[in-house]
DNA sequence: CGAAGTTCTCAGGGACCTCTGAGCGAGCCT
DNA sequence: AGGCTCGCTCAGAGGTCCCTGAGAACTTCG
């Protein structure tokens, strides 16, 4: 397969780009060094062009270099707050979008109304998938991204996701799903055909901080089998030794 | 599907537009760094074009630049007050919209002969959909916008709301309901099929300063169900864990 | 000034979700 | 085949999320 000519993830997968063509770039503004390390890798993993910056007057330094087309922001800083930042992103890019992310107990407090533009956050423990589903979304939103193959539904056979009504159909029969479920199967339906280890799917689709085994995500494969696998011909695949797979029926 | 050809929103509904297609023209007036930043965010997320000043006299020089269709703008500023920046905008531009923004406690008189225009107020504090709705229906009475898709009434299914008339009927039965209860179901119905979080939710129809817990949005979901699913199919569905989705009956 | 309507707080209870533990079966190796 | 590892599933504890009734504070209106 080439690659190159076309502007695709580290995954393989087609990527959002710019209308331009080009990649998105997207900043990332965490005093949590290592928390901006994991989200930059994964955004990169996206295929987008991602910088770091530690606090709020390095943010929009760094904002007047790349000019991104979003923001993931860390509500406290050790400089400035959420506020500030945003005022002073908007003065560089005005159509910037905006993730934030938020302490749990801090979400009733001084969030509502920073989102209300239409900016999206996420409260920390939060999952990877979770992060770059609701930038997909914002970026989409705001006409940035160009999308080359998905829409805002994901398929995978006769598999559909429609990821901002959260529905998922086999067939056209709905598929009612808990949150854990919903997550999981959208990683999978992301990276079809693809043995994933269930590290991968620990990294991924649960917290950051979740100290549990591998042993729920072969709970919740199973969960997931009994719903949308039963009595048909199934879509998830164990590989012995190495993880899961999700193939759309062979024929 | 392509975006970025077409004028929409960031919300993904079309918006509405000058008639020559390009985006309407908005300009913010308020001291109050924080609100204007709110304020700026949702009529962006319009599709509106927007800028914002602190006090009159770059109000003024805004204007001059911008010619701008409406003007959200505060009765009190530090330099002057509102009706002499009114008089100064007409200069620029004798047929932009005005909509004030005033203290509930504020001499209801002047605002009254002000607006006796055609021009609006709406008192703080207020809601982000009030502040879009008043903007939306100026702007369309002042014959400045082209309508795209929407008139000024709302349906989903066989829930048809008109905003003017301040009527909600479903299957041709009229729902009697309060204010709040009207502006969560006209947020839910301007957001059809898409999960929205108790926060966005809160963010949007209650006032930006109202500190109160998601536990609100529950009650009034509560009411809003009792009034207009009772006894028929549900329309207002809870996603556990996500927020709530209105949806037409059949599929 | 009383009555009706509206908004919000509080608390109980129920439904649902997540994860643990354990038993069992299936595959793999020698 | 036997022994081992790996994966599947059941059952259930504990926790979280959500719904709803009751009522207090406030506003509006007659």
């Amino acid at each position: 397969m080439l690659v190159g000519a076309m502007n695709t993830t580290r995954s393989g997968r087609p990527a959002l780009t710019r209308p331009d063509g080009t990649a998105l770039r997207v900043l990332v503004v965490d005093d949590d060094l290592d928390l901006a390390e994991v989200l930059t890798g994964a955004l990169r993993y996206e295929g987008w062009e991602v910088r770091a910056a530690g606090d709020g007057a390095s943010a929009v330094a760094a904002a007047h270099e790349l000019l991104p087309d979003a923001v993931v922001l860390d509500v406290m800083l050790p400089d400035t707050d959420g506020f500030a930042v945003l005022r002073r992103l908007h003065e560089v890019k005005p159509d910037v979008c905006v993730l934030f992310l938020t302490a749990r107990d801090a979400v009733e407090d001084r969030i509502a109304g920073i989102t209300a533009g239409g900016d999206d956050y996420v409260t920390k423990p939060f999952s990877l998938e979770e992060v770059v589903a609701r930038l997909r979304g914002l970026l989409r939103r705001a006409g940035m991204a160009r999308q080359l193959e998905e829409g805002p539904r994901l398929t995978v056979g006769d598999l559909v996701m429609d990821e901002e009504a959260r529905e998922v159909t086999r067939a056209g029969e709905l598929i009612e799903l808990s949150p854990t479920e919903f997550e999981l199967l959208r990683f999978l339906m992301r990276n079809p055909r693809r043995v994933l280890s269930k590290a991968q799917i620990l990294d991924r689709v649960w917290s950051y901080d979740f100290g549990g085994r591998a042993h729920v995500v072969e709970l919740y494969i199973s969960y997931l089998r009994k719903k949308m696998d039963a009595g048909r011909e199934p879509m998830i695949h164990t590989v012995r030794g190495s993880g899961y797979v999700l193939k759309p029926v062979s024929r």
